[in-house]
DNA sequence: TGATAATTTGACCGATTGGTAAACAATACA
DNA sequence: TGTATTGTTTACCAATCGGTCAAATTATCA
């Protein structure tokens, strides 16, 4: 009798769960410090505390782990600017996404960086989960456009604003090294993510203010 | 007699200045493109149009190819922020600063995701480089706390400052799979980033100017 | 309890990879 | 021109890696 795939089997025994989780929690550890191609199936198997072959019986290939890491990832990573409301006052909707985003990258860089590396080597395995970010900013986008139609805030290119603002908050997840580099021992505690909201409130709402 | 390795003797032939730039060059198309760990020796020898063996009669091995890069590359890098002249007039310095960044994210991107990927990875190889880097900001975070102090731009974290414009410039080069995913082909042309150094000048003078 | 399905492991395999050895070709230069 | 040095190639090796297999072990449940 040949043993089923745990993957083709409706998930049911509750051992598949939570080894499921193990395995996507030591492989985020892992792609996340070496990227894909960086990282081994082995090294994923020990830091899940289980054989190579084990690891393998719940996803066949390195290539699985990979693409439900960056499923689940995905679906949460975009919840602060689905979370942008029309009906919100707009500097303060804006101010509430860069700190949302930027607190993201505090308690999630593992994430952020699993995310930049797949960017940084041309997004190949996203491409439609882009798709559905490009309307969901699309989206937000006139969004922003309407609070300055209507004279709420700056005339600014708000896909360029969106930009820098992903840009401004995952710089201290994705660059970790080189922030800490920069900022010496003493301030790379978790103080530098205060200094760095309120630079970037700061920064915001300046430059989204009419004058 | 053995043959002694080129990267030995003191440079002298023509034709090892001409194939270790050749080399370098392919050396950074894949480096930037697929990472250390994803690049492989065979594929930098096909690029540079030489074999394997041949390739490494002038480094003698992968990792010697990518220090050889990462030190061509972070010299050049910093070019922009040592510019940044503590004479000038601090609005336009930062201004110019900003739209430089921004040049070299357009004109050098593969030198911005080699860097990027080696900070993402946690900067294993360049850890004296950044205690220089560190130096530079350090100096010219003092020339904009100046500019705070004498009341010439608004007071703000120069630090937080300076990440920013990296995070914010660079971001162009190293998430190129992202914007132009969101942007659409379209606007995906060089136009971008006349759009982004608008933005960002915007962006910036706001935030600096007094209010 | 016993049978059946689910889980785990050690041994193994083929492909790829970084790197070497040694012979061969080209060049520089006395 | 001859010879020593530099440059290039073919063949190869040892290690690593993704993945398989069959057997062993454990959980499930009638």
């Amino acid at each position: 009798m040949p043993v089923p795939r745990a993957a083709k089997t409706q998930r049911r025994t509750r051992i598949q769960e939570e080894k499921e989780q193990i395995i996507l929690e030591a492989a985020l550890d892992v792609f996340s410090l070496h990227g894909f191609k960086g990282s081994t199936i082995d090294q994923i198997a020990e830091v899940a505390g289980m054989s190579k072959p084990n690891l393998l019986y719940y996803f066949r290939t390195k290539e699985a782990i990979h693409r439900a890491l960056l499923d689940q990832v995905l679906d949460t990573w975009l919840d602060p600017l689905r979370e942008l409301d029309a009906e919100g006052d707009p500097v303060a909707e804006i101010r509430s996404y860069v700190r949302r985003k930027l607190e993201m990258s505090r308690d999630y860089p593992r994430e952020s960086r699993l995310f930049a590396n797949e960017v940084l080597r041309g997004a190949p395995s996203i491409q439609e989960e882009l798709a559905d970010l490009k309307a969901l900013v699309d989206e937000k986008a006139q969004v922003i456009r309407a609070w300055i139609k209507a004279g709420k805030i700056a005339r600014c290119d708000p896909y360029h604003l969106i930009f820098s603002i992903w840009a401004t908050t995952q710089h201290y997840a994705d660059f970790d090294a080189q922030v800490r580099a920069v900022l010496g021992p003493d301030k790379s505690g978790e103080g530098r993510f205060e200094d760095a909201a309120r630079f970037l409130e700061q920064f915001y709402i300046g430059g989204l203010q009419l004058r």
